[in-house]
DNA sequence: CCTATAAATTTGTATATACAGGTTGTCAAC
DNA sequence: GTTGACAACCTGTATATACAAATTTATAGG
């Protein structure tokens, strides 16, 4: 097991204090000074954590007075850059696989081009339904290349997210990516899946991530029903 | 004026070049250590000007390797930070007034809770639509508190940045926010706006803005269509 | 009690430094 | 020519330090 970084270390313990509310919206952190102290760090150190605790949109600093939480970026995060599962963080949440990862030869991929390599290699096709309080969410469609991923299809993917997993088994991060909204109208699949009426209105997100392994993106297109839960995001 | 900071004048100048194609994609950025020569700056405050354009999509920074160059996040950025004008930066994108900035009590705002200060002091309420390639895309409808707002609705919004408008008449800047989307079928109202046919699905977009004015919030709802551009956003 | 001033606290900006770890190119040995 | 070792270069992590600027708290004076 590879050891984090000491700042990613502290950004952990704060975001997950904050998730269980052993920081409540509204209150102060401790001051850098006392992180510090409390961590055996120095500042710069302390501050790289409380940086990514604002962009992520856990807390806000305001200079002079501290850093003052903000709770949990609640909803169905699925558009900040944390992996589906993780970014819930619901124990009623769940996934089911609809389809088992197989691999089969590219066709599209949501509209994104794919490079030389991609295409060669083939690609690992799955699906899954997202569930919350018994209530379908997400129905949700991977592509990525079959590079370097040995055994993949034979693991189970139920109730892990899909980032958590290739960083564990195969040491691939998420870096980044880009995604496309549109709103449809619910096809025949996505009416039963997801439990909604002929030609309600919902969302479509096609997304490219790109992570730490050159040229190897994951493609993923979700389809949401937003009738009670809206997408959240905070920026 | 005030004088930006150091590593804030890096990132706009490194920003602007990647926005006007002077460093392409995939390009090299110069090394950190070009950059500190370059702008006789140390490193750290030189990093934390890269740091700024990987989080906002513009780099890539790879360890051993440099910062490669992706270029300046494209299609209608209404999912980031900046405003919805500034982020397009098409010629051909107009903004036509539908309502103008009028004073009117609060109702509600868009599902969010507002405060009292807001409460108390009334709402400027305005409705924009938003046009591209002479075929409408967005109806944006936008509250704000009638806060230390001198003469706000004697101006022209008209092809005009609000953001831009708020930071240069009232240096009031944009720190961040929320966002809620929803697929809904559009109504009447929206239906003729957006020329789309009826009973089609729409994006709409709660968003609750914060801003550097402590307490003073921007409420905007947004209806889309996304028959002809999906909205795009990196991260 | 209230007010104005000063001090303490806290975050913001910036520098200098050191070493670790990944990438690329060079150059000698085979 | 190919390989392998090494050096040069680049970003990642971490520390120590200094001062600026905003906020809060304490203090002294009325």
């Amino acid at each position: 097991m590879e050891e984090l970084p000491r700042y990613r270390q502290v950004y952990e313990a704060l975001r997950q204090a904050i998730s269980e509310g052993r920081y409540a919206p509204g209150d102060l952190l401790p001051s850098e000074h006392d992180l510090c102290q409390r961590y055996s760090l120095a500042r710069p150190t302390v501050r790289k954590a409380l940086d990514q605790l604002v962009s992520d949109g856990y807390i806000q600093k305001h200079q002079g007075k501290g850093s003052i939480v903000k709770g949990a970026p609640r909803g169905i995060g699925i558009l900040s850059l944390s992996g589906t599962t993780s970014a819930v963080g619901r124990p009623d949440f769940f996934t089911r696989i609809i389809l088992k990862p197989e691999l089969r030869p590219w066709t599209e991929a949501f509209g994104f081009p794919i490079n030389a390599a991609e295409q060669q290699a083939g690609c690992i096709y799955f699906e899954r339904l997202r569930v919350l309080d018994d209530a379908p969410v997400f129905l949700d469609i991977t592509m990525l290349p079959n590079i370097g991923l040995p055994n993949f299809t034979s693991y189970n993917l139920e109730n892990a997210s899909l980032f958590n997993f290739l960083r564990t088994q195969y040491q691939i991060v998420v870096t980044g990516g880009m995604q496309q909204l549109l709103a449809i109208r619910a096809d025949k699949r996505q009416r039963e899946y997801l439990h909604v009426k002929s030609g309600s209105p919902i969302l479509q997100l096609n997304r490219k991530i790109e992570t730490s392994r050159p040229g190897f993106h994951i493609y993923s297109q979700v389809f949401c029903s937003t009738r009670k839960y809206g997408l959240i995001g905070t920026f």
